[in-house]
DNA sequence: CGTGATATTGATACGCATCAAAGGTAGTGG
DNA sequence: CCACTACCTTTGATGCGTATCAATATCACG
């Protein structure tokens, strides 16, 4: 046997449940699991070494085994188009599960890549599904899950058929926040993990008009951007912008 | 149909497990189901008077109750914007199922809406999620069938952000065609249960630029149209268009 | 047969992509 | 530590694709 696995055996004795002491615990998969079956969730979760920011976490086309819940960092998921241009098909903060596209062909439909250090569980697919038949509450939550997914995708569907390339970015940034919320951080400051061409790609908009409407965001005293980092500064506004209500204020001096 | 026929199938309605007569059994539910357990699935299904177009199956904002396997006809999905405009969500043709996005919430997020007359089978949620349990596969193919809309929405998502309105146009009429030829009828020549301003709202373009790329194809020699009733005339055509790759072909002579 | 919904066709306007170029940031190696 | 390179971001000028407005034409239905 090799060393690594023993290794690997001792550390998981040494910290007996990880996940009833992870931080994130409350809002991953362990909400819907019984304290007393978290074990049994638990021993089937396998925990990696972390990735580095551009290091994949599974590649399209490739075998499905797995699904990961993200313990800290930020992940982008993309397809690759037949003309070879890469689809940003979401982004996955911490505290969020990644990987289910793959479930009906047992084959990756995208790939998924850190976009700064990051961290995540390991979950087999196969045994979670054993798990689910027998943990009541988990296969529950699963379908929850993957419910939530497709909701958010036909959100988003919304966002890029219906509106203006301002409303798609008030809106990412109203999702970001309120997800950052969720983890009991600031939803008004925070720092974007993806770069701006990431923005536009999932949103379908050419880089140059996201970096255009962070500028106009801020000029009109909604956003203050430095960077990555971005503060809402107008949160009403925002949404108003989000829903397509803008009525075109605070266009600087005007008249 | 002789009368006295009639009445005996009136008779098996009570009696027989009309899952295992049922003409879409092998694109249907049952397709994961155990012969041995089609009756268990069978017993839980409540079949419903069929609804005419404009009927609908059930409305945003409502409880969620069930989820519905289509038997004939066709439906639509839609969700109302804060605005009060409609968003289509999707198409649902036979042998497909509706109502899985109000999992995560108990609530429906989108309406339903027959385009014609469209008979379901209605499946009580909590029911089925308790045989999820006990049928093997059933929980299988549940995961699968939500993990496909999850695919199509991140497809529909690519369409929307990426492509232009002829490559969207072309996608949808060979997603159309694809899923007829699954119930095995014609896939080239078929019949659009949905009027132009419903492709508009999908796909995100207006009425009239839905209307002039249909004309555009006709006069290509890709599309045959009469109305709602469509030929696809050159299939690969469609397919480069739809890849993005028209090659800028047919337009009138060239030198 | 009439009446409202749906579909087609044309003319114009606007939002955003694209092209081009400069300024900024992060990571690398001497 | 600084210089160097490659990438990312910002800003401006121009053109294209599609929305919008307007006017028929056609269909569906009572």
């Amino acid at each position: 046997m090799p060393e690594a696995l023993n290794n690997a055996v001792i550390f998981r004795h040494q910290t007996a449940n990880q996940c009833a002491e992870c931080s994130l615990n409350p809002i991953c998969l362990p909400v819907a699991v019984d304290p007393d079956d978290l074990d049994r969730l638990d021993s089937i979760i396998q925990r990696t070494r972390p990735l580095h920011r551009g290091d994949h976490l599974y590649w399209e086309e490739t075998p499905f085994e797995a699904i990961y819940a993200i313990k800290a960092g930020a992940l982008k998921a993309y397809t690759t188009t037949d003309s070879g241009e890469e689809q940003v098909t979401g982004f996955y903060l911490a505290g969020e599960v990644v990987g289910m596209d793959g479930i009906h062909t047992d084959i990756h439909m995208s790939s998924a890549v850190a976009l700064e250090t990051t961290s995540v569980c390991e979950i087999p697919f196969n045994r979670l599904q054993d798990l689910a038949h027998e943990i009541p509450g988990l296969q529950n939550h699963f379908f929850k899950l993957m419910s939530r997914e497709i909701q958010s995708d036909q959100q988003l569907m919304l966002l890029l058929s219906k509106k203006t390339a301002e409303a798609r970015i008030a809106s990412l940034l109203l999702s970001l926040s309120e997800r950052y919320k969720r983890r009991r951080l600031s939803d008004h400051r925070f720092r974007l993990p993806m770069s701006r061409s990431d923005i536009g790609n999932y949103l379908g908009l050419a880089v140059e008009t996201v970096s255009r409407i962070f500028t106009r965001f801020q000029n009109q005293q909604v956003l203050g951007v430095e960077g990555k980092e971005v503060c809402i500064l107008d949160r009403e506004q925002l949404c108003r912008i989000s829903a397509g209500n803008e009525d075109s204020v605070a266009q600087t001096s005007r008249g």
